[in-house]
DNA sequence: AAATAATAGTTTCATTTGTAACTATTTACA
DNA sequence: TGTAAATAGTTACAAATGAAACTATTATTT
């Protein structure tokens, strides 16, 4: 039987490499993406997914913004630290149990968020643009599916 | 005719947002891989994006590297010092066009790149393990549309 | 041929990030 | 109750990163 020699036998092909794919796209993804609310408004990238989860869930502690915004608490303690620096953001103190900050967006903070979700949905709606309804449903299953795996890797 | 109001009709939710998506998965990967590479060999994410790049194509230069690596010339600069430190990577002169640099893998490189790259594609197979050939083949496919997208935005 | 621009790559410096150690408070348990 | 462990969050320090300025060489223009 003959092996057919291919060059590529047992060369990595980096551009193919899932991994290396991910990163390449969630960086320029992110980048793109950053130019809104960085440009605009200084913020930072770990900033912003604060203030999108104090959009979303008001009254809640840093503990709580870590697990819903993929930060660690020392990210959050920064990004919240900058915010409030800005008076987007403003911490009071929770007398149940005193660890626990209870952050909430000022007005500031919310006019912030209200310039800048618009442009993120349709900044998303562009990069989706080039798909069709079964392909965008077909994306989400699979990042699912990746994110579920990888997390048990 | 009846507007349905819901609570989350103006609200983003990070958790969907394709472009945060994108980011906590590659970076999960990411993490994830580079326990590869760097635990065993102290080798950085980008210093093993150049050896990647070099067992592929042998005798480049530094910017070819950049545009097959998806990596600055910084970044590639201080990769490739590194790598010569640690004797797996070697630089010579080009004497047709001196600004340029010569690169190969050392025996020593190869070896660490021999070792690695099986890690990479057992790794890269776990995580496709819960795709079936459609879905990995549509994956693909969304990952070309979507990073084509992303470098025109 | 001399001056200018362009390319390859490195170095420097300021900023960002990650890790570990720290304070403060609450919970568990012996 | 008192001591140890756990949790929330901050701070400090070292390492990684990005942007800009820099050196060296080659290409272009006049």
């Amino acid at each position: 039987m003959i092996e057919i020699s291919s060059p590529e036998k047992n060369t990595l092909l980096l551009h193919d490499f899932l991994p290396y794919r991910l990163a390449v796209l969630a960086k320029i993804v992110g980048i793109s993406l950053s130019k809104i609310y960085r440009e605009k408004f200084g913020i930072t990238n770990q900033q912003w997914r604060v203030i999108f989860a104090l959009a979303r869930q008001a009254n809640c502690s840093a503990s709580h913004i870590v697990h819903h915004a993929a930060l660690d608490k020392v990210q959050v303690s920064r990004a919240v630290a900058g915010l409030i620096e800005k008076k987007l953001l403003e911490r009071s103190a929770d007398n149940i149990d005193r660890r626990n900050s209870i952050l909430n967006l000022t007005i500031e903070g919310w006019k912030v968020y209200d310039q800048i979700a618009p442009e993120a949905v349709a900044f998303e709606a562009r990069l989706k643009d080039s798909l069709d309804e079964r392909e965008a449903a077909e994306l989400d299953t699979l990042l699912s599916k990746l994110m579920d795996k990888a997390t048990k890797l």
